[in-house]
RNA sequence: GAGGCCGUAGCUCAACGGUAGAGCACCGGGCUGUGGCCCCGGGUGUUGCGGGUUCGAGUCCCGUCGGCCUCCCCA
C-alpha cells in the first residue's frame, strides 16, 4: 500500500498555498483595521468543552468529531470549530475583565469526520471572528458588513457571487414556545416526514425546517413561521437589524427556515452563500451566542461571531482557473545566481546573503553543471535576472547581470548590483 | 454513515477479453561561459491495492482504498 495522506486531509502545494496565504492576508489586514486581535487556540480540547457548547445531541458532536483517549484516559477532541475554544480561553484567562467589546480572530484548521466532497474536507481552515460585549444591532451589522467586505475584497467591484441570508432563532424567552408548537404540529404530520426528520423530531426539531427533501419542505411550508413566536424584544431586535442593513444598502434575504447545527445560537443567525460551489455552498456563517460563555462557567457576556471557510472561499474566488499572474509572480525569484568554480561559489555564498539583506529575492545554483543547464533551470524558475559569477569576473570584482526577458546582459561591479536590482523587485 | 459514477506514466488521456500507448512534463545528448526555439535519444508503469472467473484481465466479478456527485451535515 502506497503511503498517502489521510482521507479528507489535503496537502497544499505551492500553487495552492499561495492562494490561501493571499486570502488570509487580505482578511487579516481587514480585521486588523477593525481592531480585531489575532489569537491562537489549541487544536485539541477536552471533549467535554464541545459537548457542553455545541450540544450533546448535535450531529457535529455525535458523529463528526475526531475524539480519542489520551494516554491518561482523558477524552480529547480535535476542534470541529473555534468558538468553543475561544470562549474557554476568555473564561480561563479572565479576558472578560478587559475593556469590552472583546474582538478576536483566529485562523487555523478544524476537523470533522464527514464524507469528503468538493468544498468539504475533514481538515479545513476557518477564519474565525468573535465579538463579545454588550451587543446592539449596530455591532451586529458592523460585523455582517465586515464579513461581506472581506469575502468580496479579492474580487473586482462589479462581481458579487455572495448572498446573505438571515434569520432569528428567538431567545430563551420565546424559542421554547416555538419549539413546543413545532413538536405538536409535526407530530401530527409525522408520517409525511422523511426518515431522518422523524428522528430529528425527538432530538432537534428545528433542523427539520431546513431539510432539503421535498416531502418535508411541503410539511414545513404549512407551518407557522418562527417570526410569529418572537417576543417583543426579539422582534424589535430583528427589525432594527433589517433597517440598518437597508440603511447600509446591504442586500439580504430573510430565510425563515435557516437554522444552525450548533445549539448555542440565539437570535440573529446568518449564512453567506457563494456561487459555483455545488452542494456545499456556505462560505461563511455565524450568529449570536449570548449565553454560551455563561453556560461554560464564565460571566454573562453576549457575543456574536462568524467563520469563513477558507477552502470554499478560495473556490469562489479562483474556481478552476489558473493561478492569477500576481500570485504566480510571487513564486518566482527576482534573480538567480550562477557561480562558476569553487572560488565563485564561496563569493556567491556571501553575495546572496547581502542581497537578501537588502530585500532582493534571490536563489542560487551551487551545482557542478554546465552554465547552459543552469540557465535553463533559471529560466524555468521564471527568474527575471541571472547573475553569472565566473573566474574572469571575480578577478575584476565584477559580475554578469543577464536580463532574461530582454535577453541582454552587461558586466558591472558587484557593489553596483543592489542599485541595479532594487528597482526591479516585484 | 447511505446511494451513484470513476481510478492506466508526474499531468491530461488512449488501448474489441489477446505484446500497455500518445501529448505535455522529465532525463541525456547535439551545445563544458549563455536560457527560451529546434533536432536526436530515453517510457520513467505493481493499469490504486487484494482476491476471483478465464488458455489469457487495464478490460468481467467481489472486496478494499482513494476521488467526484447526491443525501446527511456544514465552513
Amino acid at each position: 500500500m502506497k503511503l498517502q495522506a489521510v482521507r479528507g486531509f489535503k496537502d497544499w502545494l505551492p500553487e495552492e498555498a499561495i492562494k490561501y496565504q493571499y486570502l488570509i492576508e487580505l482578511a487579516r489586514r481587514e480585521l486588523k483595521l477593525a481592531n480585531f486581535q489575532e489569537i491562537k487556540i489549541p487544536v485539541l480540547e477536552k471533549t467535554e468543552l464541545f459537548v457542553r457548547s455545541i450540544g450533546e445531541v448535535t450531529d457535529i458532536v455525535q458523529k463528526e468529531t475526531y475524539t480519542f483517549e489520551d494516554r491518561n484516559k482523558e477524552l480529547l477532541t480535535l476542534r470541529p470549530e473555534a468558538t468553543a475554544g475561544i470562549c474557554r480561553m476568555v473564561i480561563e484567562h479572565g479576558l472578560y475583565m478587559r475593556p469590552k467589546p472583546l474582538k478576536f480572530f483566529f485562523v487555523g484548521p478544524m476537523f470533522r469526520h464527514e464524507r469528503p466532497q468538493k468544498g468539504r474536507l475533514r481538515e479545513f481552515f476557518q477564519i474565525d471572528v468573535e465579538f463579545m460585549g454588550n451587543l446592539t444591532p449596530y455591532y451586529e451589522v458592523e460585523l455582517l458588513e465586515l464579513a461581506l467586505k472581506i469575502l468580496k475584497k479579492p474580487l473586482s467591484q462589479d462581481k458579487d457571487p455572495f448572498t446573505l441570508e438571515i434569520n432569528s432563532l428567538g431567545c430563551p424567552a420565546c424559542r421554547p414556545a416555538f419549539r413546543e408548537y413545532l413538536l405538536q404540529a409535526l407530530e401530527k404530520e409525522k408520517e409525511r416526514l422523511c426518515e431522518t426528520c422523524k428522528e430529528r423530531l425527538s432530538r432537534n426539531p428545528l433542523r427539520i425546517l431546513d431539510c432539503k427533501k421535498e416531502q418535508c419542505k411541503e410539511v414545513v411550508r404549512g407551518l407557522r413561521a418562527i417570526s410569529e413566536f418572537w417576543c417583543k424584544e426579539c422582534k424589535g431586535h430583528f427589525e432594527a437589524i433589517k433597517s440598518l442593513l437597508e440603511e447600509r444598502k446591504i442586500l439580504y434575504v430573510i430565510n425563515p427556515y435557516l437554522v444552525r447545527g450548533l445549539d448555542y445560537y440565539v437570535r440573529t443567525i446568518f449564512e453567506i452563500k457563494g456561487e459555483g460551489l455545488g452542494a456545499q455552498d456556505t462560505v461563511c456563517a455565524g450568529g449570536r451566542y449570548d449565553f454560551l460563555i455563561k453556560e461554560l462557567g464564565g460571566p454573562e457576556l453576549p457575543a456574536t461571531g462568524f467563520a469563513i471557510g477558507l477552502e470554499r472561499w478560495a473556490l469562489c474566488i479562483f474556481g478552476e482557473k489558473d493561478l492569477p499572474e500576481h500570485l504566480s509572480e510571487e513564486l518566482k525569484p527576482n534573480a538567480v545566481l550562477i557561480p562558476l568554480g569553487e572560488e565563485a561559489k564561496l563569493r556567491g555564498l556571501s553575495l546572496i546573503n547581502d542581497l537578501r539583506d537588502k530585500g532582493i529575492k534571490i536563489s542560487a545554483f551551487f551545482e557542478d553543471r554546465s552554465l547552459k543547464a543552469m540557465l535553463r533551470e533559471a529560466d524555468k524558475l521564471g527568474a527575471s535576472f541571472v547573475l553569472i559569477l565566473g573566474e574572469e569576473e571575480l578577478k575584476e570584482d565584477k559580475i554578469v547581470l543577464k536580463d532574461m526577458k530582454r535577453g541582454t546582459q552587461e558586466k558591472l561591479f558587484i557593489n553596483e548590483l543592489f542599485e541595479r536590482l532594487s528597482g526591479t523587485s516585484q
